[in-house]
DNA sequence: CCGTTTCTTGCATGAACGTGCAAAACATGC
DNA sequence: GCATGTTTTGCACGTTCATGCAAGAAACGG
């Protein structure tokens, strides 16, 4: 084996898990741990990855900022979730997809070759599309927030305003039956209001614990709401009010 | 058989595998290895592939690879040079980074917690920065282009207008003195162009292998460039052309 | 705090590499 | 036909590169 095709490869699995293990690495490819750990070095020196105990996580900084606030909780539910929202898409499609960690989840859990077309004002999202070959991507740019890991302000209401989607993959909010759609910051709401105003549909994934809770800042109201993901163990008594107000219940 | 026909087979495999294996082929052709690298070295320097310990790989087979291959070259050079480059910067100083693997790396060598105000239209540089606290960064958003790495389009140049920054690290392109800095695309080359109008200092940071050399699309004369940031083993001759017109030589 | 795992560094080995050279194959001119 | 020059090829040489091993350092976990 070529130490290119290795090096390919671990990059192939990062893309796909986000992180790698030097020892399974090294019994993939039948060598030994130090040449794995070469590569890895190798590699992180290109900035292609970040080097761990253990291993190596891809490199997007904003992913493991928010990875690390939010560390490991829910992993695996959101990426059922994430599976399960990608259901939701169709070729041709054009999306708004903004920030949270469930949004980048379900960018990552893109089929490679579908064709869309998908604006984000979310560098994690962009930076997970960046490398599908028929995602049309446009880059909502502004101030860059650190702590959403999403763009925000003028520029980015600006440039949402030239903009249509089919479909809009509504991210970390709050979701309350009679207050609606709700958002932790202003700035982000403004964002969050631009898209679902220009979106012919709004899908929402959320994991149980942002079921029946509220935000300061409203978005929109629960009628608004045409796809509402959720996990098995949902409470079906909330999902029925959603179900009233016209949401279409899928489970991951 | 003729060397003609071989480097064809050559071709051949690498469309169909994407690598080629210095000892299998001798043994396919019935040559020697040293044949096999003959034929390897001149196609390599035709550009039809790219060579490897151990054999060859397809230069460019798909877009998501040009930008890992771009990175994995010169890694030492580019960080050496990156460094250099850093030390331009000083506290509360307002930037524009474009793209290309070099800004790449300056951007991952900008010291953790220097107050600075960024504003990128590449996506790596922009998650290179997402993490340092006291870095106000604004994402200039627009089409994304997957072989560059960077946003480019109207709502790019427009978003540039609003700005101003005191240095412009110019990136992935062409110098020569009499043709000044080019790049390599259109669109890339009015981003550039806009950033250029509206920087006070332009800093490029180049490989050897850019000196002298010259891209279709003219960004600006020679004289517009305040820092050359070059290798201790750049040619002395071309460096002093430019040095004439008044940039500041710096040595990685 | 200590044991374990993982990581880095230095070193040895063999494979792959480039270069110079000579022989062979081929074309060219007289 | 013969001599000359060019191209191609293989071989021998020293060099570089990738890899694995060993020893010490560092990080993790209890």
């Amino acid at each position: 084996m070529l130490t290119e095709e290795r090096q390919q490869l671990i990059r192939d699995q990062l893309a796909a898990d986000g992180r790698v293990l030097a020892g399974d690495l090294a019994s993939r490819f039948g060598v030994s741990e130090d040449t794995v750990r070469r590569d890895l070095r190798e590699l992180a020196k290109a900035g292609q990855l970040r080097r761990v105990y253990g291993g190596a996580v891809a490199s997007a900084p904003f992913a493991a900022a928010t990875l690390n606030q939010r560390s490991g909780y829910a992993v695996e539910e959101k990426l059922r979730l994430a599976k399960a929202s990608v259901g939701l898409l169709e070729k041709g499609q054009s999306l708004f997809i903004d920030g949270g960690t469930t949004n980048e989840a379900i960018a990552r859990a893109i089929p490679r070759d579908i064709e869309l077309t998908v604006a984000t004002n979310s560098l994690g999202v962009a930076s997970a599309l960046a490398g599908l070959p028929r995602v049309e991507l446009i880059v909502l740019g502004g101030c860059y927030r650190p702590d959403l890991g999403t763009c925000v302000g003028g520029d980015t209401l600006a440039a949402v305003a030239q903009l249509g989607a089919d479909l809009f993959f509504l991210g970390s909010c709050g979701l309350d039956i009679a207050r609606g759609i709700t958002a932790f910051d202003s700035a982000e709401a403004e964002v969050k209001r631009a898209m679902a105003r220009n979106s012919a549909g709004i899908v929402i994934t959320v994991t149980n614990d942002k079921l029946a809770t509220a935000a300061p800042y409203r978005i929109a109201g629960s009628e608004a709401i045409r796809h509402l993901v959720v996990e098995k163990t949902a409470p079906a008594a909330i999902l029925a009010d959603f179900e009233r107000q016209g949401a279409e219940i899928r489970f991951a």
